[in-house]
DNA sequence: TTTCTTAAATTGGTTAACCAGATTGGTTTG
DNA sequence: CAAACCAATCTGGTTAACCAATTTAAGAAA
């Protein structure tokens, strides 16, 4: 067999295009939960499509909790009703690429409760780490240097803290993506990177306190000076 | 070579030990932005794993961003320099499984924002999917049939209508791991689904009239209800 | 007929061989 | 001397062969 090598996006095309023949076949079987799909071979022959990629797909709706595969044993529907998984699989096959303005919204919105949360939760490790990031900061921003990193690491340590692993997480996965934002547009300029200091401190202050909705209302403060040159992007 | 099966978790260790490897790897080499890897089969044979495992690791990487492969020529540092690379993969590296509470914690901080930006943005196609969400849940919950399933795909087109893509992928994430715990623990009795029916007609309504105040208020009475007895899990 | 045993077939996971495109260094050519 | 060219090499991606655990069902024993 001839060997194609594809680009991302044709890649998540055709396995996209999987995802609905797996979909499609769920719903002509009427596969409730639990039950066990056709074997990988079996699949990949039925929709012409080399094993890999089918699994692939597979992999991307386990990620998403629709399916569950055992090892030498298949792979079986999870724990969700057909009503919900057709919803979630057209959910899943209609997912865009975030755009800068969807990761700061969601950016905002989270770290808004982290603070909260961290506030409350916050332990002597969690302060002693935001502390240190803190400080980092200050040291590049007063010796003239970019200080976007330590920044970032300040805004971490805090979903850290917040004792949430989910938000964690999700702090974890659109925190690159807006840094690549920020650098590719300039955003952070002398100015606001000084202020970013003092505004740095109290937040971390309001953590120390024990006071969330000081912690949030600085926090605030800072996502304003942060943003009120991103929405002319 | 000995062929092993490994479980997920037994699995999931070799992956976080390899990238620990890349991680003393880039400081060792002061590997910096753009800079280009070692190639996959020299990594594998110096840190003597299988490619395939190693290749995981590297596609981990990629997931939060943090490094980018291009085919046929090389995997290389994304623009994030060498201070929040080392925070991110090591806060990558002690991520856990998310517990319940996070889930439901993260779920309702999500929810209350989404249901404000839907009620701001919904076009008639996000009223209309709502629509028969909401339908079909009064309904089921009428028949006195398990309603679960319907209840879920209300909020993913609330989700859907806020017009934000990343706080959609990531409803979609924890969506079936709050269905599945719901499910397991039996939370939703009949007495709460019938009131289920008022309250998302309510929240329907308000974003309906274009009034995000109100439509947060009425999820936040509508996650009351649903949550009261989730905390004595 | 029922239950236990066992061997063959099936399955998802893993490894190794292979492919096509990118890179690179040297050579040729203007 | 510089630019264009070309082939050998290297790279991530892809496929096919292989592995071991599981499942299945046929056969033996009760």
């Amino acid at each position: 067999m001839k060997i194609e090598i594809l680009t991302k996006t044709e890649n998540q095309k055709i396995l996209n295009g999987i995802i609905s023949k797996i979909r499609d076949l769920m719903n002509y079987k009427n596969l409730e939960p639990g039950d066990k799909l056709p074997s990988e071979r079996m699949l990949s022959e039925k929709f012409d499509v080399s094993r890999s990629n089918l699994r692939e797909a597979i992999q991307k709706l386990e990620f998403y909790g629709l399916l569950t595969s055992k090892p030498q044993s298949g792979t079986f529907v999870a724990d969700i009703g057909q009503v919900a998984m057709n919803g979630m699989i057209e959910d899943i096959l209609r997912l865009e690429e975030p755009d800068f303005k969807s990761l700061v919204e969601t950016r905002i919105s989270l770290e808004l409760k982290t603070v909260r949360l961290a506030a409350q939760r916050r332990t002597k490790e969690d302060l002693l780490q935001m502390r240190m990031a803190l400080d980092a900061y200050s040291e590049k921003v007063k010796n003239g240097e970019d200080a976007v990193q330590e920044d970032l690491l300040f805004h971490l340590a805090i979903a850290k803290a917040s004792g949430n692993s989910t938000m964690n997480t999700f702090m974890l996965i659109i925190t690159p993506q807006i840094i690549t934002n920020f650098e590719k547009y300039h955003v952070c300029d002398k100015d606001l990177a000084y202020r970013g200091i003092g505004e740095h401190q109290d937040i971390y202050e309001a953590i120390k306190e024990q006071n969330p909705q000081l912690a949030k209302a600085k926090m605030k403060v800072h996502f304003k000076t942060l943003y009120q040159y991103c929405y002319n992007i």
